[in-house]
DNA sequence: ATCTAATTGTTTAATGTTAAACGAATATGC
DNA sequence: GCATATTCGTTTAACATTAAACAATTAGAT
């Protein structure tokens, strides 16, 4: 059947290249998540502390569109920040349904002294790779993103033009 | 400062691509595990039932190596699979410790419909990519992933090292 | 043969994650 | 202005995952 070759050929490829991605990153991410376990933070921990670091004091919501992590996943790592005394929630005066999270000088220390350590970390993990095909990773991985957000766009205009019909 | 400048951009090419990597599979594998849920099957499941489809008749340690999960989270898996009727245990014979996991009818059936079209998901989020992108992408994630595997063995060896130094 | 090691699977406690339901605050339509 | 809808953060219930302690079984050393 030569009609459905190249179908088969090409679900191939495609399933080659996602499970060894799938598999890259999960063994990857175990070895940084452990990394950073040994200085005490947890994964979505120093996510939060590196964003608010690099991108500034930020309220929840952003937090979790830049994370990609749930509200309720950003309310649970923030209250423990707050309760090693890393950050600190400030309630916006105009709006006030917004809390801005703020570091402490104790946290802006903390993460400061972690970050070069993970940095390091990350670059040994990749040394294995070739300066050209960590950029060509850089650019498919960040392509694949892209790629994904678009659908998910579709997805929700659908989605949303279904709410407006079943409504009617 | 020169001599700073190569290490630098040695660590933000790597860590531009360890980010990338990370968001990329995150994105990827939340949607994919939203659409395997759709069929009733959660991640972990879809990876035992695929491996014994494909794979055979496999006692649990083999499993959770193929799956890079630990042995608790294999007996939960398994549990849960056997609570649908889906895959069966037998333990073994001439080494009473093993016990072999076995896909009934009724979970072959249900894995045999939904690999193709987890197949097809993946090919649809893949289709973002070239295919000599596709290509690359399995070709260098799969030397990263071998590298922490290298990486791993060799702190292995040092604790073991370690061990010995300090029992003695 | 017997004592010790190592291996296999299970259980338990802790944590991370999400979706869904909810209250509070704000924006919008009329 | 008032009613309704939307947005933000929190809480809760459910589940996945791991490490560590454990029991059962087998292998190895002597």
């Amino acid at each position: 059947m030569p009609s459905h070759y190249k179908g088969r050929r090409d679900t191939l490829r495609a399933l080659n290249a996602y499970i060894n991605l799938a598999r890259a990153s999960d063994s990857l991410l175990g070895r940084m998540s452990a990394e950073l376990e040994r200085n005490g933070l947890t994964m979505g921990q120093f996510g939060v502390l590196e964003t608010l670091l690099h991108l500034g004091p930020m309220c929840q919501r952003m937090l979790g569109q830049k994370l990609l992590r749930s509200g309720g996943n950003i309310t649970l790592v923030v209250d423990n920040l707050e309760k090693h005394g890393w950050v600190r929630r400030e309630r916006q005066r105009d709006d006030r349904r917004m809390i801005v999270i703020h570091l402490t000088p104790q946290g802006r220390k903390l993460i400061e002294g972690v970050f070069p350590e993970h940095a390091q970390a990350i670059k040994k993990e990749m040394s294995v790779l070739e300066p050209r095909e960590q950029e060509s990773l850089r650019r498919i991985c960040r392509k694949l993103g892209r790629g994904g957000e678009r659908l998910r766009e579709q997805q929700r205009k659908r989605e949303k033009e279904h709410d407006t019909d079943s409504t009617k």
